[in-house]
DNA sequence: GTCTATATTAGGATAGAC
DNA sequence: GTCTATCCTAATATAGAC
């Protein structure tokens, strides 16, 4: 039983194509045509663009919120805070559509505004937390202004990394690098680690050229 | 002899229109109704709508390019260089429609797209400039690696910081703040200053706030 | 230079047969 | 569930009178 739903078929294809193309200029008529199905069956099965626009915004959501439920006192290590970040550069390169053309999209499908700035406040928080973590493992030395404009930074990077990304390959919106975006971020703590962290973390960067 | 030309009221309240609504959402309709002149009117000016996004990115070209030209071996005080992070962001905070569509726009008027990036590239230029200059006069200490990441952040910064600080209120998009993101790019460089002059500067990002 | 009226598309969406 | 045919609307743009 390899039959895939025509529902979910149209999900897939209309990310891929948010994608590469850019929300704003996928038609129904094309993401019908992708799939060489009619237009009319398409909205069998989603009654506007706006409702798959959702359900891939609350795809996205879900990933997001569960990838950043980080306990409040956790013990974070750098292997994890590497991780973290790959993942969520991962997610958010998946997702990139949204992020592209972000206020845009939000200003044309409004219910979608306090759930995006929920998800960045959960963002910023994750990365308070692993400030906090490293700051209680004397890991990392910051004050309190540092902290809330380092969280500021990350959060803001984290969110346009890809958009400026695209800047430099705006013909071929496939080619997508998430690794850059993560030695970025890595590179906007290192002058608050730990001498000895900092060379470690520097040589970890390395890894993400 | 106070009578503008109709020409110009058009690119003027085209550009708060943009701005304030999006340029994607904003008609031609839209743009001859708000100046109270008929769509036909409108259309003797302009030959198309992409006419008068191209005239608007023209005149922000100019005004940056002229703002970036900084030459070579110039050196920069401290002064100057907060003095050119306000006018930068207060030109990117003027056509700031630009920024908050940047791949929409772009894709859908190609024309725009290299000399956009001509645009950003003179903007990394200009950041190198500035932190070389520093380093010379012994004012900032950083590593060839470090000063690379740290102007590609800045240009990111400059970039998108006024669609992500639009994020907050998407309502009124009329509100914007340049000082915030000043004071972000401030706090970029912060830790790359000899201990004196980030005392010194830490306290001047705070009147940015 | 400015207007009114209208042409042209294109995109989102529905109706009804199969 | 899927198709074909069609409707509706909004946006760009043009024609021709004044």
């Amino acid at each position: 039983m390899t039959k895939v739903k025509t529902r979910d078929r149209i999900l897939d294809t209309s990310l891929v194509l948010f994608n590469s193309l850019g929300e704003p200029n996928v038609t129904t008529l094309l993401i019908s045509d992708e799939l060489e199905i009619s237009p009319g069956n398409l909205y069998y099965h989603f009654k506007s663009k706006g409702d798959i626009v959702e359900e891939l915004f609350s795809a996205f959501e879900a990933e997001m919120l569960d990838l950043l439920a980080v306990p409040d006192d956790v013990t974070v290590s750098l292997e994890q805070q590497d991780f973290f970040l790959h993942l969520l550069f991962e997610a958010v390169a998946r997702y990139r559509f949204l992020y592209q053309d972000l206020v845009n999209v939000l200003t044309r499908y409004e219910r979608l505004q306090t759930r995006f700035r929920r998800v960045l406040k959960k963002k910023t928080a994750a990365f308070r937390g692993i400030c906090e973590s490293l700051q209680r493992q004397e890991m990392m030395v910051i004050s309190p202004e540092e902290l809330d404009s380092l969280c500021e930074q990350l959060t803001l990077t984290a969110c346009y990394w890809s958009a400026y990304d695209t800047l430099s390959h705006l013909d071929d919106r496939e080619a997508v690098d998430p690794g850059r975006g993560v030695y970025q971020m890595l590179h906007l703590m290192l002058p608050y680690y730990m001498p000895e962290i900092q060379e470690r973390m520097r040589l970890t960067s390395l890894t993400y050229l």
